[in-house]
RNA sequence: UCCUCGGUAGCUCAAUCGGCAGAGCGGGUGGCUGUUAACCACUAGGUUGUAGGUUCGAGUCCUACCCGAGGAGCCA
């Protein structure tokens, strides 16, 4: 009998199936008993019907426990009574192990408890449908950059120092010396940028900041592309191409899972070509006026986040911020050196930042400043500085956070449940 | 790191002024021909986070600690 998947069932009306799975949930009616299958594509209900009250399969029926693996086979039938159109027949069953008490029941349950058994917890509807948009934007990413040409180039996650020396790093032990886990791949892509043109790295980045907040992660995926010879403007025009990509695929793609989580559509069927962009001493005023205490020089707080999503239903782009809240590499604006030629991208409806990049300066003599400015040890970033000695040339990039974009595409209220396995403050279990 | 709130059955919660520790779900047993987080009846299940203190008496009040949640700063 053919192996069938519950997400293809509708191919497989009136056909004899095999099915294999767990046990989502059981109801039983006397004659008839009723089996909630899953099988990590979908769900479907089996059905057994009996005039005898000792029929085997009642039997085994009665043996199931939530969650007990189980393979089942019968007859797929088209029945509107039955959650998703389709169910079983359920003609024969073999069950693999009877699950001991699960602890996810069907009810409700609180955060602490479930973040202790995320490991089951990944079975739920709602999460699963998450972590299934969070597969596709990953392709999705992918697919766009790559379907522009752009290489990509993995960048080492075990490194000698501090890419920007301002957050904590992770220190770890590389045989006789220190090394750090990756806060950002973006000193390398410069140096694969200049060697390809155009390049990505798509991975892991740890931050050991004592960050405890609904958008922060300590270990968390960034998506980063590099560009040689691009400029404020070239990347920022990227920026929102990916955005708007990335976006429209998960739309098309995935509306079930959407569906299942309840998302407003309407939201991300706004999200077109171009944005808002404003540049920060633009925007300020309009700060102020919400109610913002911000001044000219600071970096821009929760608050600021949530009233640049009360006052745009879109994404933003905001660019030539102060140089002193910035990175050292950021290339100063040649007509006001105070402000940097960087672009944050902030996502509607208080999402926050999903984007932060801009051109990086090219010229040796600024940067050896710069390097010199924020103490950082020149040693380290001798390879760095030999980018602007050989060839150098303006080029640009930026960081998009993976699961920032899908904690707002999905519209979820934290982003520990946007990561299968989330890293938080002091929390490393399961 | 700072501020706020919380910790009672496997889970979610209740317990009046300090006066016998309870309900729903889940488990077990039985019932029901179409259930949709099924339903109905019965049943088992407790070191009230830990340590100390006040009191005739503490889940409740006080002190310290542990753990967790929400928020801030920093960032993607």
């Amino acid at each position: 009998m053919k192996w069938a998947y519950i997400e293809d069932i509708a191919d497989f009306k009136d056909q004899e199936v095999e099915l294999r799975g767990w046990v989502y949930n059981k109801r039983s009616g006397g004659k008839i008993r009723f089996l909630l299958i899953r099988d990590g594509t979908g769900m479907i209900q089996g059905t057994i019907y009996s005039e005898d009250k000792d029929h085997p399969l009642f039997q085994a029926f009665d043996q199931l426990t939530q969650e007990s693996s189980l393979i089942v086979r019968g007859v797929v039938k088209e029945d509107k009574r039955a959650p998703g159109g389709f169910e079983l027949g359920i003609t024969d069953m073999e069950i693999i192990q009877t699950a001991q008490e699960y602890p996810i029941t069907p009810k409700e349950h609180g955060i602490p408890f479930l973040m202790e058994h995320r490991h089951l917890w990944l079975r739920s509807q709602k999460q699963r449908a998450i972590l299934q948009i969070r597969a596709e934007l990953t392709k999705a990413i992918r697919d766009f950059f790559d379907n522009r040409g752009f290489r990509n180039l993995d960048t080492p996650i075990l490194t000698p120092s501090a890419c920007e020396g301002t957050t904590t790093l992770f220190e770890t032990e590389y045989f006789d010396q220190k090394a750090y886990l990756s806060q950002s791949g973006q000193l390398y892509n410069e140096a694969t940028a200049m060697a390809f043109g155009k390049v990505y790295c798509f991975g892991p980045t740890f931050r050991a900041e004592k960050s405890k907040t609904r958008k922060h992660l300590i270990e968390f995926w960034m998506v980063e592309p590099e560009v040689a010879f691009a400029n404020l403007q070239d990347i920022t025009d990227l920026a929102e191409d990916l955005i708007v990509s990335i976006v429209a695929r998960i739309l098309e793609t995935r509306k079930t899972e959407l569906d299942i989580l309840e998302r407003e559509t309407s939201p991300l069927e706004r999200v077109k070509k171009p944005f808002h962009r404003m540049k920060y001493g633009e925007i300020l005023p309009d700060l102020k006026k919400k109610g913002s205490k911000i001044d000219w020089g600071d970096d821009f707080g929760a608050p600021e986040e949530t009233i640049l999503s009360e006052i745009y239903d879109s994404p933003v782009c905001i660019t030539h911020f102060p140089a002193k809240i910035k990175a050292f590499y950021m290339q100063p604006d040649e007509e006001n050196p105070d402000e940097v030629l960087g672009v944050d991208v902030f996502a509607s409806e208080g999402y926050g930042e999903l984007i932060g990049g801009g051109q990086r300066i090219h010229d040796l003599g600024l940067l050896e400043k710069r390097v010199k400015e924020h103490k950082l040890p020149r040693d380290a970033y001798e390879w760095y500085l030999d980018l602007r000695k050989y060839g150098s040339v303006p080029h640009s990039g930026f960081g998009l956070g993976l699961e920032r974009t899908l904690s707002w595409i999905c519209k979820i209220k934290h982003i520990r449940e946007a990561i299968p396995f989330p890293r938080l403050l002091y929390k490393i279990y399961p």
